[in-house]
DNA sequence: TATAAATGTGTCACAGCGACACAATATTGA
DNA sequence: TCAATATTGTGTCGCTGTGACACATTTATA
């Protein structure tokens, strides 16, 4: 009944999961590269991923945390699909499929593992186009940023580039890097009570003026998309 | 240089490309389903697709509309991809991965040509959940549905379920179809305009009133995305 | 010729964001 | 001690785009 043998899998696409891995840390837009250490493109950085392993992971999911697991010992505080891309020209060992997964992290959850290491660095955003980068990790890289981009407009999807507990100037401050424009206080303060994804926490913290106020996201709870966008 | 082979390629997963064609037809959202002719799931509807021809397949959606035509013969007038559905045991031959597209089409672009054919019909999204269909088709039917819906709320995608020429009562009725709620015609009016993306034909046409005046798309024009939702 | 049916227009209310003034509360330095 | 400064938080007005709805326009039909 199922044919463990079948005619097309002599020819099946070269299959790989990889992630766009975003944080925000010293104000600007950072990606996590790996020096690759295998050919093709050894020596060139390229995003964090590889093989699914059918023995273990269950779903593709699982490959891309595995993978990034791997690299930072922390899972991200998000991760959603990005797209597909494919082509019979972007791997030199013939066709080739790359699930590309989109994700976020705190800083600080990886921060210390990160720099013991020299073979996996966050790079700023904006010194990717100088850089000499493996595949069509490149243009892979600008529309996951892209897609960020969009999301910060009508989501919350930037408090999982924060600690647990964040401010409303942190959140502001890690939009516009994000989006690379200002926006407004207070009309981010609406969408936060608007949005009934967080908690308020009774300790204050300081912030060099009056205290601020200290969120977290409710257990649990699922990202709010709004009706309108920011400006743009 | 390139190696032909590769170690990892043993446990390749499976790969294949499926779509989910929708058309609006006699007031109601259908989707293309094919009977399957294979195991496994034979007998069962199914989504069009199949595996990448890497010979003569640039990309997958290359593969995409090869697929779709061949149950059609006409390619669609709106294609983009959906997201990619993986497991263990979505498919008893292993663990496998589908690449789904999400396409459009008007129903008078393919029905004359499916009228003659019985292992290819259009279902009515709502009588999905009553039918026996292959894989996680459904769920993925489902999310298919779930995108459309949103992007008719901030996006003119639904006209490319329209002829090429079409009038905002058509336009309209296909929305309501899809998001399943009314629109106000002032409000799709102010849209047609501002988007900038149709022309008007000079010749108007019956529609049982007063003349109605007809659009079309502009030529090589992209789809406008708007800032802000229709009502929910 | 009146009625029905659809198209097209004018206008008001409402929601949510931008802008900005201003109040509140902390730190810092003279 | 107290003013200056910095950041947080609030109040409010204007703008834009959608919802709602009335009304005018144009066609077919009885």
């Amino acid at each position: 009944m199922t044919n463990s043998y079948d005619i097309n899998e002599f020819k099946n696409p070269l299959f790989t999961v990889d992630s766009v891995l975003f944080t925000v840390k010293e104000d600007a837009l950072k990606v996590l590269l790996v020096k690759r250490a295998n050919e093709p493109f050894i020596g060139s950085w390229g995003l964090p991923g590889g093989f699914v392993d059918v023995d273990s992971d269950t779903t593709t999911d699982v490959t891309a945390l595995r993978k990034l697991e791997e690299k930072t010992s922390v899972a991200p505080q998000y991760l959603e699909q990005l797209q597909a891309f494919s082509g019979i020209d972007r791997d030199p060992r013939g066709f080739s499929v790359t699930l590309v997964y989109f994700a976020l992290i705190a800083a600080q959850e990886v921060s210390s593992h990160i720099e013991t290491i020299d073979d996996v660095q966050w790079i700023d955003i904006d010194k990717i186009d100088s850089l000499s980068i493996a595949f069509d990790h490149k243009v892979i890289i600008e529309q996951a940023k892209e897609r960020l981009q969009q999301k910060a407009l009508y989501s919350m999807v930037p408090v999982y580039c924060l600690p647990e507990y964040f401010t409303v100037g942190q959140l502001k401050s890690v939009i516009e890097t994000i989006i690379g424009k200002t926006i407004q206080r207070k009309s981010l303060i609406r969408r936060i009570e608007s949005a009934d994804m967080f908690e308020t926490i009774d300790e204050k913290v300081k912030s060099g003026g009056r205290l601020a106020q200290q969120y977290k996201v409710k257990p649990g709870v699922n990202i709010v998309n709004f009706e309108r966008n920011l400006a743009t």
